[in-house]
DNA sequence: TCCCTCGGGACATTATATGACCCGCCGGGG
DNA sequence: CCCCGGCGGGTCATATAATGTCCCGAGGGA
């Protein structure tokens, strides 16, 4: 038994004002300059009572009002920061990570307080979270290889250029898919190679193809050339969707995705769709790693939050490829009642 | 910037909750089983304030309630221990004791939470510093001179049996002095040599005699032979009294007691009155160690307690005798402000 | 046995937090 | 340019929680 578990003893009505104040200040910062009314509604609470705790946050120099709302100071920034380590404690999140990785036989969990579908603000913190543990474990000279999706997206973005081993290769694993540029694999992989010093490679193919081009695109030189370096990457970092929001990405109509739904898909990694026992029940014909390819990589990690990827999640997982996964809180839990975990 | 620091800016009010419970708790700790009203009296708030206080800390299964009044469970008394370290971080006292050890000059001060004067029941926990103090410096065949006073008295009781080098001898400093047998360094040595397992040695003798007979006592063999082996203790733990209570306890008569207060005493110890800058202004002609001794002496260790204490240690301190400094909040507050620090 | 203090219940009273509505200000867009 | 929507902040009636006050039956010690 600890220091802050003594205080909490001491202090029962302790938690619920740091949640209420903590997640203020998360809202915050992701969401500055926001105002008062605003703020309110993300939280759930009404305007006057969050009212109340600006004055007290402000009072102790946490954050500034002006006229175009409500900002973190620099010292808001770092309690923040500092925060993080007292909200896991009151989560007990060290406790949820240990009981899911022997649930789940993943090698190592790191869970992140809070839940990105209630509170999409702690995507920073998973990103950060997860940009922190790559950069723990990148050497010199690796190739790392990285999916698509936002989560993604803001782990490459969270990157930054400090205490990080140069001459990494950064390598995305799938071509384009959709519209948003900016969650591709391939922006992703700049993004990163950029904010690490690194270099970084493309593959320039749509996602999905017919599969009677399949055959003549993977014989491209370049683009086979890209896929048999993400094949042999040091590390591999995924992200995770839902099959359904997936689906919708994919420009899946109405019938076909109430068909995968019915099939039991609940996940999505790799252009396969997995039911919730972790078997594949669809598999697109896509350019990239395929998910046997996993098995010759020797450090994957996955990466996605919000508790309605808990399924997704416990699919992937299932599978066995997985030797670490990054994920919130919002997912845990869930995957903790799922196991039957108490 | 830490945990804690982090938590009490996202939560200020959690200060004087703080405060409160654990002074309450402390209470508990010592004046066990204590009814609710008179627990109130103590804390200086009132009686309804207090019951509800202690029905939160009764939902936490910190108390228990009977009919004969509050107890600490068990799951209390840890937490309490363990909120020592919380409140000593509250109060910056880390800080308040590295200023002042460079400002008196002193090579160790040990400061615990509270105040002697205005909650008694922090004696315990000074005892306690105290105590875990010794056991970290003793070793096997070490001697080791005491002093008497209700603070040492406490102290000698604080010692358990474990962890504590064998073969220790305790030897009084000074005979007996007043009526309370219990706080004479006599019966201390006899309590402390009985917690850590080691012998101990007696002085026969009053503290105080008349100075026709000093000659005669201190020829005295068994006299002579305890105050030899006095001097050349390894360590010498000593408390430390205001100028007033320790004239009233030889039992000075008024005019006696504004003479003395008049000199500009303070601080006793030894036998000694002490003005606020150090200098002896009175001197008792009493068996047992005097304070040119000490110089021989490797470790001095000082104890005491409470605001009013503080000119007093004060005093001691600036003799420049004391390695070890072991006193509580209160005077080390009174302290600071003395000597001008912020 | 009596009596004193214990914890706990009850309730009027007060302090505090909240809801509801207002204002003037500022900045961006028409 | 001006207008308008959202901003922070003030105000005050009201709801909610904390507190003061008094009481009761129980249990332990003289």
């Amino acid at each position: 038994m600890d220091d802050l578990v003594a205080l909490r003893k001491l202090v029962p009505e302790l938690d619920e004002v740091v949640e209420r104040r903590y997640s203020l200040l998360k809202i915050v910062r992701n969401e500055a300059p926001i105002g008062r009314r605003f703020l309110a509604a993300l939280l759930g609470s009404s305007e006057r009572v969050t009212r109340t705790e600006l004055e007290i946050l402000r009072e102790q120099g946490l954050i500034v009002t002006s006229s175009v709302g409500v900002e973190l100071t620099a010292q808001g920034e770092q309690v923040l920061t500092l925060l993080q380590n007292v909200v896991r404690e009151f989560h007990d999140i060290e406790y949820v990570e240990r009981r899911l990785e022997k649930a789940l036989g993943v090698g190592k969990m790191i869970v992140v307080p809070g839940d990105l579908d209630s509170n999409p603000s702690g995507k920073r913190d998973l990103a950060l979270a997860a940009a922190r543990y790559l950069k723990g474990v990148l050497r010199e000279g690796h190739v790392l290889a990285v999916s698509g999706g936002t989560t993604l997206a803001k782990v490459a973005e969270c990157f930054s250029g400090q205490d990080v081993p140069k001459n990494v290769t950064v390598v995305p694993i799938r071509g384009g898919l959709g519209e948003d540029a900016k969650i591709h694999a391939n922006s992703i992989a700049v993004t990163l190679a950029d904010n690490i010093g690194g270099s970084y490679r493309q593959l320039h193919a749509p996602e999905d193809v017919l599969p009677c081009y399949l055959e003549q695109i993977l014989s491209e030189p370049r683009i086979r050339e890209v896929i048999a370096l993400g094949r042999r990457a040091d590390i591999l970092v995924h992200g995770i969707g839902t099959a359904e929001e997936m689906a919708r990405r994919r420009g899946f109509d109405d019938a076909s995705l109430m068909e995968l739904i019915a099939d039991g898909a609940v996940g999505e990694a790799f252009g396969c769709y997995f039911d919730a026992h972790g078997n594949i029940v669809r598999n697109t014909t896509s350019v990239g790693l395929r998910l046997e390819d996993l098995e010759r990589i020797p450090l994957v990690v996955t990466v996605g939050g919000g508790h309605s990827k808990a399924w997704a999640v416990m699919a992937v997982l299932s599978r066995g490829y997985c030797d670490v996964c990054i994920t919130d809180e919002g997912v845990a839990r869930r995957l903790m009642s799922l196991k039957e975990i108490t």
